[in-house]
DNA sequence: AGTCCTTTGAAGTAG
DNA sequence: CTACTTCAAAGGACT
């Protein structure tokens, strides 16, 4: 399994490299690239069969020891190469690319970096160790509280909040690139408007609170309080992560134990109606929380949140499903990725197609170096976490059935529903 | 308007 | 326990 320690968290941490993607200057010129280049595109289309498939031969099932190259230009290049790849493989193959054959992709495939997380589901001590050295905003128990990072132990909920903010590197870089896509480099640090910057044209504009993300449904006042998706667990340009507002801390969960990025998480994005009120609670915006997408509520944005509201219903059974607002599941550690970075690939590439941004964000998230999958699967943890103790009684089974049904014949339909096969 | 596509991961179900 | 299924996000494409 993911043994971060194993003597060789070391090497693994070492050599990780750090292939986060320098998403600044490089995009434009990505972007750029990927315009011009896509007028190419079928000439480059030939040339990229032919390096696939050369590669092919070589680094045919997995490319487990591939190294990144030495990082220059050619970074930017490869990235435009990879949406043209993409959109070639969409064209060429169907969709049916599985082995990323990127000759100079910088693909890292460590066999055991897939989870920091030990068989019990707990995060591996020495990964907790190190997500605490590497991460300290996060919220990793500290040596104090480092029994379980799953049980909110009071330790582990304490209210200590380390809102320190490296001066030289953050060690939330990554994740404040999240920003990056809302406030670009160039913003002023203390221009805390929630400007974004458009992924198609480039142009810093305001957004739409539809625009932020489903999640936050708000009135743009409340806007510039969630500007992110991650926004509970990201900082905010210039303030520290768990950025505490202007009126002081919100803290609506009195009775649960929760520490200070808990709090901070639950009253952002959590509803009212869920997180219980404290009675000093600054505001209480109604922001259902992003986990909650009740169509009761969604018909009605400024009407209740309480779906109790609905009473005609056909029969008391189906009431009461009305009355359950639909709890998401909380989001895994790719989506969280994927939240991030969509903007970023969208922006780079030409590819407007979800499929498509979400094949290449499934290829970058494999390029992920240790800890910046690790920091996903921290998220992803809190998480879970944040949300079982929101909802002690929800289940995924609970959604189950609640989508349309999918078309998985395609894939599954020998197995689930043709029974001749 | 609704579904599909596509990705990974978590959690559920079935055997 | 293992294998499979469902759903989470997203948005263009498709029916």
């Amino acid at each position: 399994m993911p043994q971060l320690n194993g003597g060789g968290g070391d090497e693994l941490g070492a050599n990780d490299e750090m292939i986060s993607f320098k998403d600044e200057g490089e995009q434009e010129e990505k972007t750029a690239e990927s315009v011009s280049a896509e007028r190419d595109l079928d000439d480059v289309k030939s040339s990229l069969v032919n390096e696939s498939e050369n590669n092919s031969s070589s680094s045919d099932s997995e490319p487990t020891e591939r190294r990144p190259p030495p990082r220059s230009d050619i970074e930017s290049y490869e990235k435009a190469r990879e949406c043209f790849t993409e959109a070639l493989r969409r064209q060429e193959d169907g969709g049916l690319f599985k082995s990323p054959h990127y000759p100079g992709y910088p693909f890292l495939v460590l066999p055991d970096l897939t989870s920091p997380y030990l068989p019990n589901g707990a995060l591996s001590p020495t990964a907790r160790t190190y997500l605490q050295m590497k991460w300290p905003l996060l919220d990793v128990p500290s040596s104090a509280a480092l029994k379980d990072s799953r049980s909110p132990t009071p330790g582990h909920l304490s209210n200590k909040v380390p809102v320190v903010q490296h001066a030289h590197m953050h060690p939330l870089t990554p994740l404040i690139t999240y920003s990056n896509d809302h406030f670009p480099p160039a913003t002023p640090p203390a221009h805390l408007s929630p400007e974004i910057l458009d992924p198609k044209t480039g142009i810093p504009r305001t957004p739409h609170p539809s625009e932020l993300s489903p999640y936050y449904p708000l009135s743009p006042g409340a806007v510039g309080q969630i500007p992110h998706p991650l926004g509970w667990l990201v900082p905010q340009q210039a303030q520290p992560m768990y950025s505490i507002p202007p009126g002081g801390f919100r803290h609506p969960y009195p009775a649960l134990a929760m520490n200070a990025s808990m709090s901070s998480l639950v009253s952002s994005r959590f509803p009212p109606h869920v997180v219980p009120h404290h009675p000093h609670s600054l505001h209480q915006t109604g922001i259902p929380h992003p986990a909650i997408v009740s169509p009761a509520i969604k018909q009605e944005p400024n009407g209740e949140l309480s779906p109790a509201s609905h009473t005609k219903s056909p029969g008391p059974a189906k009431k009461e499903e009305e009355k359950k607002p639909h709890i998401k599941k909380p989001l895994n550690a790719f989506m969280l990725y994927m939240k991030e970075m969509r903007a970023k690939v969208v922006a780079e590439c030409t590819l407007k197609e979800s499929a498509a941004i979400n094949q290449i964000l499934g290829r970058r998230w494999h390029s992920l170096s240790r800890e910046e999958q690790a920091k996903y699967y921290e998220l992803a943890r809190k998480e879970r976490q944040l949300h079982s103790q929101l909802y002690p009684g929800w289940s995924a089974r609970d959604n189950y059935g609640k989508r349309k049904k999918r078309k998985r014949e395609n894939k599954a339909i020998s197995a689930a529903e043709d029974p001749s096969l």
